[in-house]
RNA sequence: GGACAAUUAGCUCAGUUGGUUAGAGCGCUCGCUUGACGUGCGAGAGGUCACAGGUUCAAAUCCUGUAUUGUCCACCA
């Protein structure tokens, strides 16, 4: 006989398991032993970062997509999770700076372009690994076969290709546009990497000179040095008389020439009402710019400082020229007014540099061209519809609307980066010329390579086909290969946090390049906060590392932690006391199959199918037997539908629920006392071995170490076929008569608890039960047995008075104990028929007034329709009521 | 400013189309040194479901408003 260790210890295990796993090869999908014509289930894991290290929110979306995976692999799907990790351009390289700089004090220009990448490669190969060995001990069951980077030599093919196609079709153009540039980064940031900040600064109020009429107000002094034009709104009669006319003067002894323009966005009651116009260091006064002709004077360079041509100012800092700037302006007599306002200050999201507005020459796609090939819709188009007409569905659906709203409102986006790590651009230059193509020009001596790469969004945009062989993978508009088996996904899980910043991308990718949807469902997680609700930080010091509670809880305690009370879209808290009660259900699962193993000797029966309506015919079985055999099937039915719904958080509740309380607590406490042992044997063998499956998505490692300890010969739990409920011919009264016994039980122990009874005094208990529970008798046994003390039983159901049927007498004295359940059940038949017969008339009154003449012809339309719903209504109430009336007697 | 959430026991949260007595875990109190598990077992205390209205026979659940908190988006010289 086997003998479980006394509890689960999974250090032990873990490791050990997992390299079965991998060596078994059924990660990988094509080693499945399926059909030819098995239908595919594919997530594409979303890359971590190279240089990260596994964290909270990486452990949550593991064990979220390890669920569903493991799940569809035990439901017979092709199945396929695709790991992968990100290049992550900026963020990789701003790593390797600051190394580089802390260590030797140098910067990347100290080094140039290709010694600073040997750098950054040399730097990726140490940390590469890390974050893949940890995702290991996640138990994710991805498939290594097909790891993938978003840099290396394919992905490298793939975004070339797509660049190259997109400029072809007119999607990618280049312009001049004002950027959001990092002057610390030296480069571009898209308009969502850019973070707002409040915070209080000043608004000067001033003139560019004595004579100019309108005063204007400005929180960057500095800038003004480039403005071209004041803009005022049309409607301001102060203002109005001024529109078109041009001024020049000298403004800090620069000179300036002003054009007053009238523009429908000023707002009159801000500021002056009049705006300084500086079209290359605004956004929006660039658009003005381009709506009114202006000239574009540039005042700010790339490192964030006054350039040439503006006298004393050129050279400073643009901080530094800001305050000289008013200090000129103070000593003109030129400053009316300083207040402090509140302000969003734009900051660079990787480094916190306040972002400078700069016009540049950048690559952009255009998400507004009409493609031909997508039926002349542009990008925008197309993804807007997919997830209009729900070809994408999201989870939870709130963040449809967002999306919609994100993409409604979408403008270019700009693609090049002013970095060296990443995807360089496949663009060559001579002259005027431009040579775009995946492989540089015949004459390259002769051209010039453009020096940026691309934004790191554009690669992992096409990351659920580039991992899966596109573009050698699509010849003429047909899929083959992996891109034909596996492509659309199934799910994209990610955080909500990129919704705008990946998943857009993704869609709009997906579309251009295979003219198909890259994903069926999207399912978005929230953040992992502390027990405060705060965000987790090294900073803070309330950062939990995955790591160490693995090492201490174990990876399925932690998985759970992560299932358990976590709802999509919502964030989660989580504190180290979750743990500790997880690891106890773990270890709480692994006594129940040591006890099943010790006690009843479970693994002898070995992988021999026990067929459940045979068992079911057997007379020896016990209403405990049947109950816990009706409870299974249930609870499979219910842990499928919550899982196919995406509610993991409700399906390990119910697991746990079923788990601890109806077979550890109730069913294997009266299997002690119950004397039909084969019958026992045999029931315990299939709870164990369908639990063990249901359980496996959740907590894959002590459920296959279980198995393997107690069902070698079963093969693996990995690759076993999820439990199908069977029908059963049981009754739904065999609930009813237990939840009755439990009742009973309960009532005892709590009467023993408050009369303050010793555990050996022995008692008599006489039931008095109005309704026939002939079953009782059948029980007395179990009653006797379990821990309740009783002696003696006696069950008065014939001639029983109601007042009294709900107590139990206690040790001859008068004690008494409600029966809850059957006062609460009985009250509820009284209420529902009050309700009943109350809807009744109520119908009745109604029907009388519909028939009247009277009220048909005087009252008004919509109140006799009114009155008519009122009627339909009712009468579906009552259906309800008398339904529900049925369920409950 | 716009949008989306959240507000339920001391804490963390469930509560799926309105319908049993609003549930669980942790914590707390009391009792069990019971041969699977003390990482355990039993019993218990603790909630006017943020507030104010409304719809309904019936509201934690639907509607309106208010307050607080959070997130995202936009952005003003």
């Amino acid at each position: 006989m086997k003998e479980l260790a006394k509890s689960y210890n999974p250090a032990d295990c873990e490791e050990k398991i997992y390299q079965k796993w991998e060596k078994s090869g059924y990660f990988n999908p094509d080693n499945l032993p399926l059909p030819e014509n098995a239908k595919s289930y594919t997530i594409i894991l979303p890359p971590p970062n190279i240089t990260d290290k596994l964290h909270l929110g990486h452990s949550s979306m593991l064990a979220i997509e390890d669920l569903l995976i493991r799940f569809h692999r035990m439901n017979g799907y092709r199945t396929l999770w695709l790991p992968g990790t990100d290049h992550a351009a900026i963020a990789t390289q701003n790593v390797v700076e600051k190394k580089l700089f802390q260590e030797k004090g140098l910067t990347r220009h100290d080094l140039g372009r290709e010694k600073f990448l040997q750098e950054v490669w040399k730097f990726l190969e140490k940390t590469q690994n890390t974050i893949l060995k940890q995702i290991r001990k996640m138990g994710a069951s991805l498939d290594w076969s097909r790891l993938a980077f978003t840099l290396d030599k394919p992905r490298q093919k793939a975004v070339a290709q797509m660049f190259v196609d997109m400029y072809h079709q007119g999607v990618i153009y280049r312009g001049e546009r004002i950027v959001n540039w990092c002057p610390r980064c030296h480069s571009t940031l898209a308009d969502d990497e850019v973070e707002h900040r409040e915070q209080k600064t000043n608004l000067y109020t001033f003139r560019y000179w004595q004579e100019f009429p309108i005063p204007i107000a400005t929180t960057r002094p500095e800038t003004k040095l480039g403005d071209t034009a004041v803009a005022v709104n049309p409607k301001d009669k102060r203002y109005q008389k001024y529109i078109g006319q041009e001024f020049k003067g000298e403004f800090c002894n620069i000179p300036l020439k002003i054009k007053v323009i009238a523009e429908r966005e000023v707002d009159m009651n801000f500021g002056t009402g009049a705006v300084g116009v500086t079209p290359a260091h605004s956004m929006t006064d660039w658009k003005m710019a381009e709506n009114n002709r202006l000239e574009i004077k540039k005042v700010i360079d790339e490192d964030g400082k006054i350039r040439a041509g503006f006298g004393r100012f050129s050279g400073l800092s643009a901080s530094e020229a800001g305050r000289e700037v008013v200090k000129e302006l103070k000593k003109n007599g030129l400053l009316e007014k300083v207040e402090e306002i509140d302000n969003a200050l734009s900051t660079c999201y990787r480094c916190q540099t306040t972002i400078e507005p700069l016009p540049s020459k950048q690559w952009f796609v255009s998400v507004h061209k009409k493609i031909p090939r997508l039926g002349n819709k542009s990008l925008q188009e197309k993804a807007l519809e997919v997830a209009q007409k729900e070809e994408i569905s999201f989870i939870p659906n709130r963040f449809k609307k967002r999306y919609l709203h994100w993409m409604e409102n979408l403008h270019d986006w700009c693609i090049s980066r002013q970095i060296w790590f990443g995807h360089r651009l496949p663009v060559w230059y001579k002259g005027d010329e431009i040579y775009v193509n995946t492989k540089p020009p015949k004459d390259v001596e002769n051209w010039i390579q453009d020096p940026d790469v691309l934004d790191t969004w554009f690669s992992s945009g096409m990351w659920t086909f580039s991992t899966l062989g596109w573009p050698d993978n699509f010849k003429n508009g047909q899929k083959t290969g992996d891109l034909a088996k596996f492509h659309p996904t199934q799910v994209l899980e990610t955080g909500y946090e990129i919704l705008t910043l990946w998943v857009s991308r993704m869609i709009m990718m997906s579309l251009f390049a295979l003219e198909e949807i890259p994903f069926e469902n999207v399912y978005l997680h929230g953040m992992v906060l502390d027990a405060q609700g705060q965000k987790m930080s090294k900073s803070k010091g309330n950062g939990i590392d995955p790591l160490e509670v693995i090492n201490e809880y174990g990876t399925d305690a932690l998985r759970l932690s992560l299932l358990i009370g976590n709802t999509p879209g919502n964030n989660i808290k989580i504190s180290p006391e979750k743990f500790v009660g997880m690891r106890n259900l773990v270890n709480k699962l692994w006594n129940i199959a040591r006890y099943m193993e010790i006690k009843f000797q479970i693994s002898e029966i070995g992988n021999e199918q026990k067929n459940l309506e045979q068992l079911l015919q057997n007379k020896k079985l016990t209403l405990a037997d049947k109950w816990i055999l009706q409870k299974l099937q249930t609870l499979i039915i219910s842990v499928t539908k919550q899982i196919k719904n995406y509610n993991f958080s409700p399906a390990g509740q119910e697991l746990k629920d079923f788990t601890w309380n109806d077979l550890a607590d109730w069913y294997l406490e009266i299997s002690k006392v119950e004397n039909n042992l084969p019958e026992k044997q045999q029931i315990l063998h299939i709870i164990l071995v369908n639990l063990l499956k249901l359980w496996h998505p959740f907590i894959p490692f002590v459920t296959e170490e279980i198995q393997q300890e107690l069902f070698p010969d079963s093969g693996l739990l990995l690759i076993s076929p999820w439990p199908k409920a069977k029908k059963t011919n049981l009754k739904k009264e065999i609930s009813q008569d237990f939840q009755l016994l439990q009742e009973i039980v309960s009532g005892i122990r709590k009467a023993r608890t408050e009369y303050k009874l010793s555990p050996q005094q022995k008692i008599k208990v006489i039931i008095y039960s109005p309704e026939k529970h002939s079953l009782l008798k059948e029980q007395v046994n179990i009653l006797k047995n379990l821990q309740t003390g009783v002696e003696e039983l006696v069950i008065k159901s014939q001639g029983a008075k109601i007042e009294q049927a709900h107590f139990l007498a206690l040790n001859g004295a008068e004690i008494y104990i409600p029966l809850q359940n059957i006062i609460n059940l009985r009250k509820e038949r009284e209420k529902t028929k009050k309700e009943i017969s109350v809807t009744k008339k109520f119908i009745a009154s109604l029907e009388k007034k519909l028939k009247n003449k009277n009220f048909l012809q005087k009252a008004p339309a919509e109140v006799v329709n009114k009155e008519k719903e009122k009627l339909a209504g009712q009468k579906n109430k009552l259906k309800n009521l008398n339904e529900y009336l049925e369920k409950i007697s």
